[in-house]
DNA sequence: GCCAACGTTGGC
DNA sequence: GCCAACGTTGGC
């Protein structure tokens, strides 16, 4: 039986990779991140079709800026063994990597960013993991969650 | 650029 | 296994 759709909001700084770039892209791998909670839901969680926030980080302002969904499972990151790489991890190996990621493909932009500032304005959103682990670069979201941030954007 | 929050490392 | 020191994230 498949398992229901689930939700969640990953971050990317647009200086690095914006909406913008995936659109261009399409897909893209989720490479980089180094954070053992955010990669156990990458592994453990997320199924092919889950819909993800794109959450521009460390902007101006910060905000969600679209929509993408998970396009292909976790599997090993391979900056981490990319000696050039700043996710370069001396302690993986090809046969036990320490980092895996799923890959995203681009779904749709937001009209208009849905910032920070109205996130935290929105008694709806008020329990959003963001608000309270801020810290946390890949998150589970609410359905409903999902459906208001997506209300606040005016579409896509 | 500052700094609070918080995850990670390493000494014991 | 504790916890201080350290490094990083990310808002402002």
């Amino acid at each position: 039986m498949p398992q229901k759709t689930k939700y969640w909001l990953m971050k990317s700084e647009p200086d690095v990779y914006s909406i913008e770039n995936l659109k261009k892209d399409g897909t893209t791998r989720w490479e980089g991140v180094r954070n053992y909670m955010a990669r156990n839901f990458m592994i453990r969680d997320m199924q092919i079709g889950d819909k993800v926030l794109f959450y521009h980080s460390n902007a101006n302002p910060s905000g969600i800026a679209g929509i993408a969904e998970v396009s292909e499972l976790a599997s090993a990151d391979p900056t981490q063994f990319d000696k050039k790489s700043e996710y370069y991890d001396p302690k993986s190996t090809s046969t036990e990597p320490r980092w895996l990621c799923v890959k995203v493909k681009y779904v749709s932009s937001f009209k208009r960013l849905v910032t920070l500032a109205e996130i935290k304005k929105e008694p709806l959103l008020k329990d959003m993991v963001l608000l309270h682990n801020s810290r946390l670069s890949v998150q589970p979201v609410t359905k409903l969650e999902f459906e208001r941030s997506l209300g606040l954007s005016g579409g896509s």
